[in-house]
Formats: C-alpha cells, structure tokens, sequence
DNA sequence: GCTTGACCTTGCCCTAAGGGCAGGGTTGCA
DNA sequence: TGCAACCCTGCCCTTAGGGCAAGGTCAAGC
C-alpha cells in the first residue's frame, strides 16, 4: 500500500506521468486511503514498469492502452513489431551520428579549392553570371551530398570545357535561356546534346546517375525554373534520349 | 532557384518542417518570385540538412538557433556533446529492447508456482491476509525486478520458516501490527529479530541486499504504512542494526 | 499542542515539433 | 479552357508531460 511518490521513485518516473496514466486509461487508479491518497499495490508497479519499457520503446500511449486489452496472441505480435521498430530506430540513430561526425570533421564547408578556381575562370571564357550561379549551386550540393563521386563528376565537366566543341555547347546553352522557346536554335542544340552526351558516354550510365538521388532533378528543376526556352530544350534532350 | 515543395522533398522533410524552421529563425527566409512564391538556393538546402542532422540526433531547435550564432569554437564543442548525448540515447534504448524481449518472453508474469503454493500455505501456519498480502507484494515484486536473485532469496525465506523458533518470530511480527507501539513486547521482538538475523547471516551482508535496489525500501514502506507499532518495530531493528 | 517540511489532492495553463484544414492564388500541360 | 498539382497565410489540434496555485495531510521535533 505505497504512495503514488515511492512508487513514482521505483519505477523512475515522475508522479505526474503516473496521474497522466490514469487519466489516459493506462493504469487503473487505485484505492484511496481515509485521506483520500492513493494507495498502490505490488500489482501496480509491476504494470507501471511494463508500461515504461512500452513507453520507453516509443511506442504511443494510446496504443498501450490497446495493448492492455489485446490478446496474448495479439500482445506479442505487437511486441514483435516494437522491437523492429526499435532496431530500425538504432540504426538511424547510428547513421545520424555518422552524419554528425562529417560535419564535425569540417566536411560540407563549401567547396574545394580547385572548384571555387574553376568557376572564378568561367566569366572568362563568355558564360553569363547567371550560368556561374547555378554551376556553383550545383556543385555545393553534389559536394555537400555525394563527397566520395563529387571530385570524379567534377574532372569530367572539367575536362569536358577544354574541348571548344563542347565548350561552344554549353555557352549555346546558356545563351538560349532568352531565346523563344520555339526557336529552331533550341531544337538544333538539343540535337547536339544528345549527339554530344553519346559520344561521350555511348549508352554507358551518365555519370552521377548511379547515385539514385534527388540531386539531379533538383538542379534541373532549378535550371528549368528560370526559362521556358530551357525548360522545353530540357525536355527535348530528356525525349531524345530516353529513345536510344 | 527551387520551390519550398522540391526543397522539401529533397531534404526528406515536409513542407510545413520548412515553414517551421523559418518562423522559428532557423533557416533564412528565402527571396519570393513575382508571385509570393519562396525560392530556394542550394545554400539553403546544405542549411536545412545541417539541421535535420542536429535535429534528429535530439537537439532541440531552439538550441540549433542558437548554435547557427555560435562561434566554430562553440560550435565543435557543441557537436562533440550531442554525439555523447547520441551515444548514450543508443544505449538506452538498446538496453530498453532488451527489457522489451524479456517482456515478450513471458518473464514478469506473475510468481513461479512453487512460490504461490508456499504463499498458499502461509494462513494455515497462523499468518493473517493481511501478512499474506504483504509477503504475495513483496515476492511480485522481488521476481519482477531481480529475476535472477529471487528464487535463492525466496529458498532462505522458506527454510526460515521450517525452524519453528523464527516461525514463532515472524507470527509475532504479524500480531505486533494492533498492538500499542510503546508495547514493551515490541522492544523484546526487536531484540530478537535482531538477534536471530545476526545469527543467520553473521555481520555478512543480508541476502538480497547486495542488489542496490529501491525494492527494500519500498516493502518497508508499504510495511510500515499500516500500522505505528510496524514502524516503532522497523526503525528499532534498523538502529540495533547499525550499531553492529 | 504547535510548527515545520515533506507529501498528497485537483485544476489549470504551457511546451515542442510539427499535422491538418480552410480559403484562396499560381503554374504547367493537354 | 480546364484541370491537377503547387503554393500562400492563418488557425486549431496533438503527445507526453512540466509547472504552479491553493489547499489538505502526515511524521517529527519542541
């Protein structure tokens, strides 16, 4: 017959968490005594604790409360399910600390030197700033998300800018950011995207693809968002593409 | 220049988790378009996964604002606790799995039947209900929590009762709960309970003592709760004792 | 008997981190 | 021109308790 503070100090919980039981149905309320306190029983430890290890687990009040009146059978299918959930909640703790310590280590601070070099140099060779400001977004991210491919995909950009073909393509592109999105010119440079991206890759996966991630898709939609004249030629390469 | 919706997908939270972090100061307002519409850079969205990383490693937001403020010497050193904080989160919840599993595995269900039919048999040996309920609480409670202890603390218990002179002691224990608390039978039963204790157990520690515990304490709370002359009793014993 | 500190009671409002909905405007594609 | 999919603000709702007020109770010491 103890106190609900001594049975709140064995279980480690506070007296309010075992009133907020009651109220929630979770633990039966116990006899009062001539005072009008209540009085617990050996009987109502022992469920506060299996209570607590619920709890503990994650799982909802509600749903405890539930589970007081579920079958043995449906009780311990439920544990099963907890304890699931729990092991998948370790591990994405544990990946959330990887993540932690990355960003302890000082990575995701921006970009390497050599990158911060090659965008400085690209006003130089006739690109708009505005193409300078999505190429360094992009690569912020790609750097931010993808650190172990990023210094791969950024040599073969790299590499890509000293072919003055290929140099010549992607001024043309930025260039068409103003053009009518009906213009023959943007038809004519979607053609040579293709034809340039097969030569360069064949029917090999694209670099950057194989990291399925939205990183792609939110930089296109970011490129897409300020032209028509790009959205259509985005959707003219897309197109081509997809048919070889 | 990306929309609060593809930000938000990319960043695996929702939209209004975006909403919120700017209400409360966490991630910078971004520019809106022409028509009211938020627009996002890449350096919002490296912001954002910084902050789901403190986030869902438990930071607080309002502790995540601060930290944005904070220098990079505060900053580390903040990291480096959250990571403690990880750690210990982790273990904790691994130890709660594991109590989760001895749940599951039927433990905690009640008494072994050798110790029900040893509670059974208590009232033909003179003991009252109300010393029955008290012993049936207390052995609950005792294989609820420690297992792996309880049945050799039991055995000890029921051994003593087999010497007729300790059953004689603990009928007396039972009958002193009417009687007056300055009753001079009481001070003769502290004497001899410490008397028969020392015998047993020597100045070793007594059984069940060893595991540091709340049970003890609880048992003597419920004990004494009942009745003035089980306190009187409880707190000469304890004082003879300590004076060993 | 009186005080004092530690408990207990109910009732009320407060919090964090969003979820959900209403009511209304915008965009992209056929 | 219609329609689905977005976006905007403002408001109320939720979970699991925390904290406080105002008042009753208990055990100990004087």
């Amino acid at each position: 017959m103890i106190t609900i503070g001594r049975l709140a100090k064995y279980a480690g919980v506070s007296i309010k968490t075992i009133r907020v039981y009651h109220d929630k149905g979770l633990l039966p309320e116990p006899d009062r005594d001539s005072s009008g306190y209540r009085r617990y029983t050996a009987q109502h430890a022992i469920d506060l604790i299996k209570i607590r290890t619920l709890a503990e687990a994650g799982v909802p009040l509600a749903r405890i409360r539930e589970l007081r009146a579920a079958s043995d059978e449906g009780f311990r299918e439920a544990l099963h399910q907890v304890d699931t959930d729990l092991t998948a909640r370790i591990r994405g703790l544990r990946e959330t600390q990887r993540r932690l310590r990355g960003l302890a280590a000082g990575r995701l601070q921006m970009l390497p030197p050599e990158v911060a070099g090659h965008l400085e140099r690209l006003p130089e060779l006739g690109f708009s700033p505005r193409w300078v400001a999505l190429e360094t977004d992009l690569w912020i991210l790609v750097f931010a998300t993808h650190p172990d491919t990023a210094v791969e995909l950024f040599h073969d950009q790299a590499q890509a800018l000293t072919d003055p073909a290929l140099r010549q393509m992607y001024l043309d592109y930025d260039r068409a950011h103003d053009l009518d999105p009906h213009d023959p010119r943007i038809d004519d440079l979607a053609r040579r995207v293709v034809r340039a991206t097969l030569e360069r890759y064949g029917s090999a996966d694209l670099p950057g693809q194989n990291t399925n991630s939205e990183i792609p898709a939110l930089i296109q939609g970011a490129v897409n968002a300020s032209s028509p004249a790009w959205r259509r030629l985005d959707a003219l390469i897309r197109d081509q593409l997809s048919r070889t």
